[in-house]
RNA sequence: GCGGACGUGGCGGAAUGGUAGACGCUGCGGACUUAAAAUCCGUUGGCCGUAUGGCCGUGGGGGUUCAAGUCCCCCCGCCCGCACCA
């Protein structure tokens, strides 16, 4: 027997693979379609672990699907456009699109060689106008519909640069390359309009029931859907109002001061000549506008000297207050404080010495001296018309009162905001819109697009290189003709990510950027895997642009994905030497005494804790290295092995290695077997040892496919060495055994096909067969072999296991009790102690209950 | 702070309320070898015992049940998300 050569032999079936384009998939009516996506890579120059980890997730499903008789399609692309190619370009002196070309082509060389399913044909970069001109076409649909229009916005400006920075860019105020002070500029930018669908992305993730409970909930909180009453209150001696939001309006009685944001337009009209105001909102602007921050932070007020009134409330008067913890983004930037019913209300009550009145009174409670705020419903207590109302019925009936009054309304706020879609940047899709002075702002006509980014441009100087271009920018108004120029900004990346899965159902079509009916037979994602960090934006957006692209009639699909795994992230130990420098996993080495030190110079290393992969602590693998050493299937087998795919994984020398141990045994074993030759019929008679073996054979072929569907791959894993453990052990009684034995080892073969494609194929190959294995149907289990004929259950005496016994599976309670009974360990426990009574659960579990 | 997960051997992790620790990794002992690697066999939750075996054990405390890692209540710990980084 020759030993397995793992280069040669993966690059020969991955080349076979080819050959016969087996994963090259169109339209076929006659075929339930199957749609496996994984979230398409960023091209920064090789794959990380991640990807890998990725990838074979969805290769696994894949080939599962196929296997399973789906038309499965399988794409993949890269999402080319964005801010590290002109960071690169820049650092290198390249082009962002040689440097990004020059990526890919590595990456897809790398992935090539993992051995997946893939389908090529179909591959698609988003950075080709052949791609961006039909996202280019679909915003002008969005503008013609009214779902994309400008905005005056903030942006932190980087006077320096002439960059618009990213708040993670922001450093201590400062921007982090230039180091210089940020600005708060006012930019005109485009907006997405997804607060239209803010009820529909809201109420339709009811449907995505195969999505993590996890997601959707991030997903429900994003949106922020807040159901109450927006009014006004007086302000005594003013003429101006001011409006206030509340989700419990049924608090209105218990209110004791309204505070207002800080960048209220009202705070200023208030106090902005008080002493110490300035201070004030400089003190708010330091600690940044977070939910989380805010609710952590001291709540802060200042006293605008305002008092406020309301119709409801005669006679009362309230303080108006400027707080820190307000957001004007949210609601109507003003609120009354409760402080009883609210947290943060009664923090700020206690600092400022405000009263504390409860009105919602909880069964069973008094609220009498309160020391926090209680949130729990009650009755009504103190709120005139609204006593003795429980303080669901007080809302309606408030908010009713309020409505007569004409001096408000019930009402929905969501917290989602709209997507602000404008970059000052290069290296994105350009925006279709032209400025005239004349006509104002043009929409590019659709015959003119693409708008392609210009090559000649360069890094010389800070800013947009779009906008310095000395001729791109400069066009005539397709409106009146006169000269006008081209919008500089590109779109946020996550545009591109928006409809990607789109353009691969249809990704050389050059009329429009996929083909309805093509639409209709693929979408929507069957199953789609990523990362959990995109848990709300991208995959929110990505179920916006669906819906949207909908209305303007592009498909018929109102949700993009109906299954979704987030994978988890890819850890690794990490190691400091002595003077307490990272050390990549290659610098370091056990030593005879199995103390961990460096290679070069055996000094001591410090072993710290497993940590998400980062280049900063040096605790990456190059995957390329494992793929070189140990193969693909290793690779694979290992990713999948241990731990549950959702969770992190923690990357080993040892486990890489015992993945790769594995594969050369499974090929050892199976070259070894005494199998009877192919095509052998069927025995007529197994021997006792062969019935197990079949029993087991036949389970893992179901149990398999489950796990592989409930996305449990390390128990697929395990059942796969379960059944090559009971193939190594077992031991032939007769001739006709080989039967058996052939039968379970193209089981194995057949069900460890998903998880490691090459060896599998190899191994098909082997065993006599002239088929392809990647192009071969799920084994069958046969249901009467499912069942064992023993089973062997534990025995209980007062619920604690004394003995196990072995019995006929179809045993009945009698039988069982018997057994039980007779076992010495049982008589041992009992100790002639007196029978209360037995359970017996067929098939689990007899008790005896005594004493 | 709010919301959500999670907590099981030395490690990763298995367990429709029914034999806790499947399947692995590591360690230990042995076989093969001049030797090593590779491979194979055995062993590997803790404590007591020569042993049959016994006691303890799923973060801690209570409860429901014939039976609890699993269900309920309280507490502790850890991780994630909470607005434009993709």
């Amino acid at each position: 027997m020759s030993r397995y050569n793992i280069r040669e032999i993966e690059e020969k079936w991955r080349k076979l693979w080819v050959e016969r384009r087996c994963f090259e998939v169109s339209e076929d009516l006659s075929k339930e379609k199957y749609y496996v996506l994984a979230m398409l890579p960023y091209p920064s120059g090789r794959i990380h672990v991640g990807h890998v980890r990725n990838y074979t997730l969805s290769d696994v499903v894949a080939r599962y699907r196929r296997a399973q008789g789906y038309n499965v399609l399988n794409p993949m692309g890269w999402d080319a456009l964005g801010l590290p190619a002109e960071n690169a370009a820049m650092e290198r002196n390249t082009l962002p699109a040689d440097w990004t070309n020059n990526n890919i082509a590595q990456m897809k060389e790398q992935l090539l060689s993992m051995g997946l399913a893939i389908d090529w044909s179909r591959e698609i970069s988003t950075c080709e106008p052949e791609y961006y001109k039909h996202e280019q076409k679909m915003f002008l649909d969005f503008y013609k519909k009214n779902l994309a229009y400008r905005k005056e916005s903030i942006v932190n400006w980087d006077p320096v640069e002439n960059t618009v920075l990213a708040n993670e860019q922001v450093v201590d105020g400062k921007g982090w390359r230039s180091g210089a002070p940020v600005e708060r500029r006012k930019l005109n930018q485009w907006f997405l309009k997804i607060t239209a669908y803010a009820e529909e992305l809201l109420e339709d993730i009811k449907k995505l029931e195969r999505w993590p409970e996890k997601v959707r909930i991030m997903q429900e909180n994003w949106i922020g859907k807040s159901q109450g009453l927006q009014f006004n209150w007086n302000i005594a001696g003013r003429e101006e109002i001011i409006e206030v939001f509340t989700t419990r309006p049924d608090t209105l009685f218990g209110a004791s001061f309204i505070a207002l944001a800080p960048d209220h337009p009202m705070s200023v009209a208030l106090a902005a000549n008080k002493e110490g105001f300035d201070a004030f909102i400089k003190q708010c602007q330091t600690m940044g506008t977070s939910e989380e921050v805010l609710a952590q932070a001291e709540k802060i007020g200042f006293d605008t000297g305002y008092k406020a009134t309301h119709p409801l409330l005669p006679g009362k008067e309230f303080p108006i207050y400027i707080a820190n913890f307000i957001l004007m983004g949210y609601g109507t930037g003003a609120i009354f404080g409760v402080p009883a019913h609210d947290p943060r209300d009664f923090e700020f009550a206690k600092k400022y010495d405000l009263p504390v009145c409860p009105v919602v009174i909880p069964q069973g409670q008094n609220l009498e001296n309160l020391v926090e705020a209680s949130v729990e419903p009650g009755f009504m207590r103190n709120s005139e018309f609204l006593d003795g109302l429980d303080n669901n019925a007080a809302k309606i009936e408030i908010i009713k009162r309020v409505e007569a009054l004409g001096n408000g309304f019930g009402t929905t706020q969501y917290r989602l905001r709209d997507w602000g879609v404008s970059r000052q940047r290069y290296w994105g899709c350009p925006v279709p819109f032209i400025h005239c002075e004349v006509c104002g702002i043009v929409p590019v006509p659709e015959k003119s697009l693409p708008v392609s980014l210009p090559m000649d441009i360069n890094y010389d100087a800070p800013g947009n290189p779009l906008d310095r271009h000395p001729t791109w920018k400069h066009v005539d108004c397709p409106s009146c003709g006169r000269a006008a120029q081209r919008e500089t900004d590109t779109f946020d990346t996550f545009f591109e990510s928006s409809w990607y899965f789109l353009r691969y159902l249809d990704p050389h079509n050059d009329q429009t950027g996929f083909d309805k009916k093509k639409s209709g037979y693929w979408m929507a994602v069957d199953q789609y895997i990523g990362g959990v960090e995109h848990a709300v934006l991208h995959l929110l957006y990505a179920r916006f642009f669906t819906k949207a692209l909908r209305d303007c009639g592009y498909l018929e699909c109102d949700e993009p994905f109906t299954g979704l795994f987030t994978q988890g992230m890819v850890t690794h130990e990490t190691y400091q030497d002595e003077k307490g420098q990272w050390l990549y996993p290659n610098e370091i080495d056990k030593d005879e005494t199995g103390k961990v030190v460096t290679i070069e110079g055996g000094k001591a290393v410090t072993v710290g804790a497993s940590v998400k992969m980062s280049k900063s602590k040096r605790n990456t693998v190059d995957p390329q290295d494992i793929l070189d050493t140990y193969g693909a299937d290793a690779a694979r087998l290992f990713i999948l092995s241990d731990s549950p795919p959702e969770r992190d994984l923690e990357w080993s020398e040892a486990g890489i290695e015992g993945a790769w141990r594995y594969i050369n045994k499974l090929y050892r074993m199976v070259n070894e077997a005494d199998l009877s030759p192919p095509g052998s019929p069927k025995s007529a008679i197994f021997s006792a040892n062969a019935v197990k073996l079949r029993h087991i054979t036949h389970k893992t072929i179901t149990e398999i496919g489950s796990e592989i569907e409930a996305f449990h791959m390390n128990k697929a894993v395990a059942r796969i060495r379960e059944l090559s453990n009971a193939i190594g052990d077992f031991k032939m009684q007769d001739q006709s055994d080989q039967w058996a034995l052939r039968e379970a080892v193209e089981t194995l073969v057949c069900c460890m096909n998903p998880m490691i494609p090459h060896l599998a194929e190899e191994l098909w190959h082997f065993l006599g067969h002239k088929t392809i294995l990647a192009e071969e149907p799920w084994p069958v289990a046969d249901d009467c072999l499912l069942e064992a004929n023993t089973v062997t259950i534990g025995v209980q005496v007062n619920g604690k296991v004394r003995a196990t016994i072995t019995l006929p599976a179809n045993a009945d309670q009698k039988t069982a009790e018997e057994k039980a009974l007779a076992e010495p360990g049982i008589q041992k426990a009992l100790d002639g102690k007196k029978i209360r009574k037995i359970i017996v659960v067929p098939g689990r579990i007899v008790n005896v209950v005594v004493g």
